[in-house]
DNA sequence: GAGTATTTACTCGGATACTCGCTGTCCGAGTAGGGCCGG
DNA sequence: CCGGCCCTACTCGGACAGCGAGTATCCGAGTAAATACTC
């Protein structure tokens, strides 16, 4: 099991949507450049991020991508769930309702240990992500990334 | 993302293994019978309980597999751990190092906030995996699914 | 009757096909800006 | 010179192949018990 190589690439867009800061949307070329993607790709998962209403789209000449809201009211739980959806991880697929004896009746109503350990698990994992917000992200990188960003960002209104 | 099927039944083959604790070895046969699985590829996962040092196999007659230590001693998170492998979950790729304008040097020596706050979350999943013991989910199954056990057992031994 | 060699049936273990979801790619629909024409 | 219309180029969005991990399956190697035979 593996988590999406899409998750790692919308972290890092939202990161530098946030970071960069602009007025200037970004357009899916820009990001697949920034990072060494595949575009056609990253514009899928872009497209899931709109769709769960943490992107702005705009079309045509000058458009691109936004933040839909302050990068201090984004939360990596948020992403992660955008891309992967929330049906994540464990799925019991009950089978303590199968073979010669099964088991029935109201005593499945009442979902199996197994069952239980492992949601309380993956509740704990989505908590850790959804404490900390795209903001704090920024605020963490260090003074090289920005510098990079920075210098790409000249570079790029250089080239206009 | 999903987790795999396996484990799901790995934590189940666990539990029964735990909850009848006679000392018979059970059969790859019969634990498939009992879950409703496919018992050729059960075979495999269970073999991956036994290079784990989880489950104890034997061959031949009156062959099959039992618990290598009490099962007070077995964590969900190290069922978890032989059926997935440790690497599980996300997977920094350093996509900060691509693309035109890459971070190198000694910024990469530490891992990015994105990878940290997974990293974080992952530990958080793993921790509450850890706090369990097989012996936990056979007192916390309920009456009937011990119930089941014995009735099965009994079925097993009047066959015999 | 006891001990031993043999047979036999049973169990695990690794090597082998198949399927589904993630990965990667393409082209069409829609839009906004810029240019052109007329007044 | 100014306003409106048209055109063009650019952007996103959904539809279409390719590949790898997970799923499913089979048959052979090894083992322990039961059996038959010999002393």
């Amino acid at each position: 099991m593996r988590l999406t190589e899409g998750v790692e690439w919308a972290l890092h867009c939202m990161w530098l949507l946030a970071a960069c800061q602009s007025d200037e949307a970004m357009t899916t070329r820009h990001l697949a450049e920034f990072f060494g993607l595949p575009e056609a790709y990253l514009a899928k998962v872009l497209n899931l991020l709109v769709r769960a209403g943490l992107l702005k789209a705009t079309s045509g000449p000058r458009g691109g991508f936004r933040l839909a809201r302050s990068a201090t009211e984004i939360s990596v739980a948020e992403i992660v769930e955008a891309v992967e959806g929330r049906t994540a991880l464990f799925h019991c697929s009950e089978i303590r309702q199968r073979g010669p004896v099964p088991l029935t009746g109201q005593a499945c109503e009442v979902p199996c240990g197994i069952a239980n350990v492992m949601e309380k698990a993956e509740s704990a994992w989505w908590r850790e992500l959804s404490l900390v917000r795209v903001s704090e992200l920024v605020e963490s990188s260090g003074v090289q990334s920005r510098q990079r960003v920075e210098a790409w960002l000249s570079g790029l209104a250089g080239a206009r």
